[in-house]
RNA sequence: CGGGGCGUAGCGCAGCCUGGUAGCGCGCCUGCUUCGGGAGCAGGAGGCCGGAGGUUCGAAUCCUCUCGCCCCGACCA
């Protein structure tokens, strides 16, 4: 991409609304737009990250053995006297009548419906064990909105729903669900913590957050310090027995505000102690028969009527660029980590309108761009001081710096963002280099 | 939802107390010079002062109502 052909709405100044960092530098960048509280217009740079995120989501997912579908966002308020949270759920539900007077709602997740979808499709135990998922957007409105995209009204989500035929069953599920995870965050740059959690009014008696440590985090949070760099498990893992991979995770002490135990964390030796702040990324609960039961979501088994048990699996995946950004930045813009940057490269042309400059940054954005490479050319005529800035801001992992001086020996810069690590090296291997994904 | 605050040019702000028809910085446009970390000079465009009523000869400024947004707290993917 051209930077003279794409849009990109940059803001020298920071915004007076945004108290924290993700959301001055989401704004700054020109990768959202609010259009009201809480809610907001993705623009060009934004949309591609939010699609690289929800690209791994996706796969990882699948991976775990999930099947994508796509549920929509208005559902009928009928599904949900069902269960019993039409009135439960209170005002963050926001309620809509169509022409018909027809009671709607605008939805804030999709038990009710992915029951009713189940209940009315699945008949034999042998169909199970099931994982249906689906990435949407959902709407809560929320009392507060802020922080962003952290914490918004509109929000993506990507969440998953397991179906089994006993609980031993579910508990497998839910641990593929709680490895999958780890490997989802994992390839974002995230460190993740699972943490014990409140199951809150989704009920259920076995939950965790997926924490991710920043400062700025919304909630306070404890674990054992061993936790935090404990590699992801990957992909060469046993999908129907992570009992251990489980056990691993959840052994050491770790818990949110709500479900913290100051008694169970003093008998942590104290330089493993960690207290910090989190920001919850992902949410996975098991949950029994909560839904199935009222709402009658049974199959045939071999000795006759099951319930099926059920657990759901959320992961907010708008907010998860408000957290890597908020994991991955300095004074300077955003750092990306490579997996979900929105471009791969950045050309900095130091001298636009230089024959020689203009010749090898047009050769250096075509090869790069045949190679795979997701480029950005920054081919206006500013100056190279707000090239760099701009780049920088923006967060492009690596940046090749072509300027007159250089080229006159045959010489370009590769700079890496995260680093600022600079390299002199010829053209040609600067290509080589950057042509390797 | 309790408490506080703010709406004036694309962004950041001053002006309001003590009414007289709007200003600064950044950005944007033109030109010249400059050219390796957000350039300099000169010229220029851009605002029914969130909206509606009212007071007044006259309202960004005073009064009433309304809408929107932000912050602290309680609540939450």
């Amino acid at each position: 991409m051209r930077l003279s052909r794409f849009f990109l709405p940059l803001l020298k100044e920071n915004p007076a609304e945004a108290q924290i960092v993700s959301h001055r530098l989401m704004l700054r960048t020109g990768m959202i737009r609010q259009e009201a509280a809480g809610i907001y217009a993705w623009l060009p740079l934004g949309l591609k990250v939010l699609k690289k995120i929800e690209k791994i989501v996706e796969e990882e997912m699948t991976r775990a053995g999930a099947i994508q579908l796509l549920m929509p966002t208005l559902q009928l308020a009928d599904l949900w006297r069902e269960s019993g949270r039409y009135e439960d759920y209170g005002q963050e539900m926001l309620r809509i009548k169509d022409r018909h007077e027809r009671e709607m709602l605008y939805g804030p997740t999709n038990e009710e419906m992915i029951t009713e979808i189940f209940r009315g499709t699945v008949r034999s135990y042998k169909d199970l064990p099931l994982n249906l998922f689906h990435i949407q957007w959902k709407f809560r409105d929320e009392q507060r909105p802020r922080f962003g995209v952290m914490r918004g009204r509109e929000f993506l989500m990507k969440d998953a729903y397991s179906f089994d035929i006993d609980e031993a069953s579910a508990r497998k599920a839910y641990n593929r669900m709680f490895a999958a995870y780890l490997n989802t965050f994992s390839r974002m740059g995230l460190k993740a913590v699972p943490m014990r959690a409140d199951t809150g009014p989704i009920g259920g008696d076995l939950s965790h957050e997926f924490i991710i440590l920043a400062e700025t985090g919304e909630s306070a949070v404890f674990c054992h310090k061993d936790l935090v760099d404990m590699p992801a498990p990957g992909n060469d893992v046993d999908w129907d027995n992570l009992e251990g991979v489980f056990q691993e995770r959840t052994a050491l002490y770790a818990a949110t505000e709500e479900m913290h135990d100051p008694e169970a964390f003093a008998k942590i030796p104290e330089d493993k102690q960690l207290s910090a702040r989190g920001i919850e990324v992902g949410h996975i609960f098991y949950f029994g028969e909560k839904y199935s039961k009222p709402m009658r979501a049974v199959v045939n088994g071999p000795d006759g009527e099951i319930t099926v048990h059920m657990g759901s699996y959320g992961v907010g995946v708008s907010r998860l660029l408000g957290a890597i950004i908020e994991a991955s930045h300095d004074e300077a813009g955003i750092i990306w980590p490579e997996s979900v940057a929105p471009f791969e490269v950045a050309i900095i042309n130091l001298r636009q309108g230089d024959t020689a400059c203009d010749a090898a940054c047009e050769k250096a954005y075509k090869a790069l761009t045949a190679a795979g490479r997701d480029v950005l050319y920054h081919d206006s005529d500013e100056r190279a001081g707000a090239k760099f800035a701009a780049m920088d801001l923006i967060g492009v992992p690596w940046q090749l710096i072509i300027g007159p001086k250089g080229l006159a020996d045959g010489q370009v810069e590769i700079k890496n963002r995260a680093t600022g690590e600079r390299l002199t090296v010829p053209f040609d291997e600067a290509l080589a280099q950057l042509s390797k994904a």
